[in-house]
DNA sequence: CCTTGTGTTGAG
DNA sequence: TCAACACAAGGG
């Protein structure tokens, strides 16, 4: 029963610009009833008695705690990352402005942000770790982790430049035999690859590069005859080069700047071991997350996952809400 | 004990 | 949807 007696203006603009919640607000009289807590000129952060600041966002009528933080621009941050998680990009922040357009780090981490599920982002947020994982991750998908068996090194070529994959495919027997092609997966060659289906079109030319900084020029094209979308003049020599067996896989990426270079790899069969050494003992499994889709696999992979959301959000306790 | 973060309400 | 407020749960 705290009396409202004290007129802190806590309506709007407070002038709390300096942190420091944790009452002293000393009340002129009283002395134990100061318990008015500031109110944050973020939105999602709420102030917590001990001065802390807590950050929250609301969901169908239920509210998702992302955590406590000291400051209150950290929470302020919290809320900015889930409500972009939550609501798109778009979404009013505190702080961000969705500048993916030209700013390619933000592009990158929009993109981080799709492939973790609201629960994954919320409970970094909560653990404050937010950060740490997508540092992480943006350097795992710069430096790639295969390295061509071809003995080309530096691949330190391109470093600057993020990218981002396409998709992957397990190459099959005709796709390094003599047919001299590679069927791209209608589903990927649509979304990832310009395209003038229809038309007999004699294709186009596609550059490609590889872990060596290396160049390749593929013909793509749809041949009518199978209605399917193939590489064909110069796969033959990259099969080659590469040593390229069936079973073994080629992934496609892209860069996420503007200039949108392509950028071809490879990687051998696990549990073949060809010529020079393999490099890691990387699981049989081979699951490609594309934007948080599970694209392609060798082993299970029954059901056909499209892109269906799947976001569960395992922390809100069993809450019934009349309403 | 202290802090978190949930219950809950009323305003927008 | 949102934040203010109270306070119970739970860790140390």
């Amino acid at each position: 029963m705290d009396a409202s007696c004290v007129d802190d203006q806590t309506t709007t603009s407070e002038t709390i610009s300096t942190v420091a919640p944790l009452v002293t607000t000393t009340s002129p009289d009283g002395e134990a009833m100061s318990k008015k807590l500031p109110s944050s000129q973020y939105k999602g952060v709420v102030p917590q008695p001990n001065g802390r600041w807590g950050a929250q966002i609301y969901e169908k009528h239920q509210r998702v705690w992302l955590g406590t933080f000291n400051e209150e621009g950290e929470a302020a941050k919290a809320y900015d990352i889930a409500v972009q998680r939550f609501r798109g990009r778009d979404a009013h922040t505190n702080f961000k402005q969705t500048d993916t357009d030209n700013d390619e780090h933000a592009t990158y981490e929009a993109n981080f942000l799709n492939r973790h599920s609201k629960a994954e982002i919320v409970d970094m947020l909560r653990k404050h770790t937010y950060n740490d994982e997508l540092e992480q991750s943006k350097r795992t998908l710069t430096i790639h982790k295969t390295i061509s068996r071809t003995g080309f090194n530096t691949f330190s070529g391109s470093s600057s430049d993020s990218r981002e994959y396409l998709f992957q495919k397990i190459v099959t027997p005709s796709d390094v035999g003599k047919l001299n092609r590679l069927v791209i997966p209608k589903q990927h060659a649509e979304k990832h690859f310009p395209v003038q289906k229809g038309t007999h079109s004699k294709g186009v030319l596609l550059h490609f590069e590889d872990m060596g900084s290396k160049v390749w020029r593929f013909r793509y094209s749809y041949w009518n005859s199978s209605q399917s979308y193939v590489l064909t003049k110069g796969w033959s020599r990259f099969v080659k080069e590469k040593n390229l067996k069936a079973g073994d896989s080629v992934s496609f990426q892209s860069s996420t700047g503007p200039n949108k270079q392509l950028y071809i790899d490879f990687e051998s069969k696990v549990g073949s071991n060809h010529t020079t050494e393999n490099i890691q003992p990387v699981e049989p499994v081979q699951i490609l997350r594309l934007f948080g889709v599970e694209i392609s696999s060798v082993s299970s992979c029954s059901g056909k996952r499209s892109n269906v959301e799947i976001d569960f959000l395992g922390f809100q306790s069993c809450k019934k809400k009349s309403y």
